[in-house]
DNA sequence: CCTAACGTTAAAGATAGCTTCAAGGTCAAG
DNA sequence: CTTGACCTTGAAGCTATCTTTAACGTTAGG
């Protein structure tokens, strides 16, 4: 088939199917002598499982390296280690997604904490200090830095678990 | 403060930081005669803030809207507002997280349960097929998501993995 | 006075994964 | 024979977020 109609059955455009094959993600396939690609019908499979490895997180230079020759013959040992470790990567995220969630939850939490005597203004500096003292470590600011914001204006920065012991740097 | 205190202190390069007034993120500055930037000691907490909204899954151009002129005078109903959509799309992100984390754990049992009287290859067109079959769509993650999924991974990882020689011939 | 470290700018490069464009060649139908 | 749909190529563009480079000015210290 050409690649317009392998473009239809993949569901991909041409132009992404040329690029897989310029950048190695494909094999060159064969030509008519009019200079047509030419694939066989496998090559929809082919495409399917790139798009597919695709959505579960996979980069198009990992699945260059899985992918075998022949789709029959997969590398077991390396395949499985891919999948294994894609698995942690994803977990790992899971992990920073969680984290970012609960810092935006806790940040509405304390935005909405205002105290009755406390106008917008120092509110937000509260805040605002509370969060920046939230990731020292990130932010690459030590205690001595927080010290230095504080300095600013000095007057309340109230709120429960304030410093972490400030790991270290 | 000139622009590689700041930098010290916020813990960015001044490139970054030239690229944010650059960009409008940050206001033009006061500069000195000699033409040296010349930041006022909150300019360390802006930043702070910005690399904060960033890790949180905030594009510069998403900060930009919400930061005020002022820190101490936001937005308060925008900000709330921006910040809840924010957790919603993160938690989005999980729920297909969680779903390819499924798929790839499926995906290893499927291959793990050839049976006893079927060789590799037969294997391997049988794992494929029921990979192909299955839902397609469900993990479907847009550009979108991976936008946020950079603000948590990107700085982190240890090597941006080069791809060799860009497509060209 | 010299040098190193810092500051300035505009412009280009890097990253991933494509799309779009320009400038053609091929082919089937009418 | 013309039209329009398809195919070809290399090169450039797009997105977001910076970094790097080049070429130059400023400043502090010895």
């Amino acid at each position: 088939m050409k690649i317009g109609e392998l473009a239809r059955l993949s569901g991909l455009t041409p132009s992404r199917i040329r690029f897989y094959e310029r950048i190695g993600l494909l094999k060159t396939v064969d030509r008519r002598p009019n200079g047509y690609r030419t694939y066989p019908r496998q090559a929809v499979m082919i495409l399917g499982l790139i798009t597919t490895a695709q959505r579960a997180g996979f980069t198009l230079d990992e699945i260059r390296t899985l992918l075998p020759p022949d789709l029959e013959h997969w590398d077991h040992a390396t395949l499985m280690d891919a999948l294994t470790r894609k698995i942690a990567d994803i977990e790992a995220l899971q992990a920073r997604l969680a984290q970012s969630r609960m810092h935006l939850l806790r940040l509405i939490e304390d935005i909405q904490a205002r105290p009755d005597d406390m106008d917008c203004a120092a509110n937000a500096h509260r805040v605002l200090t509370n969060m920046l003292a939230d990731h020292p470590k990130a932010l690459d600011v030590t205690s001595d830095d927080i010290r230095l914001l504080d300095a600013t204006d000095r007057r309340q920065s109230v709120s429960p678990g304030r410093r972490k012991k400030t790991a270290s740097r």
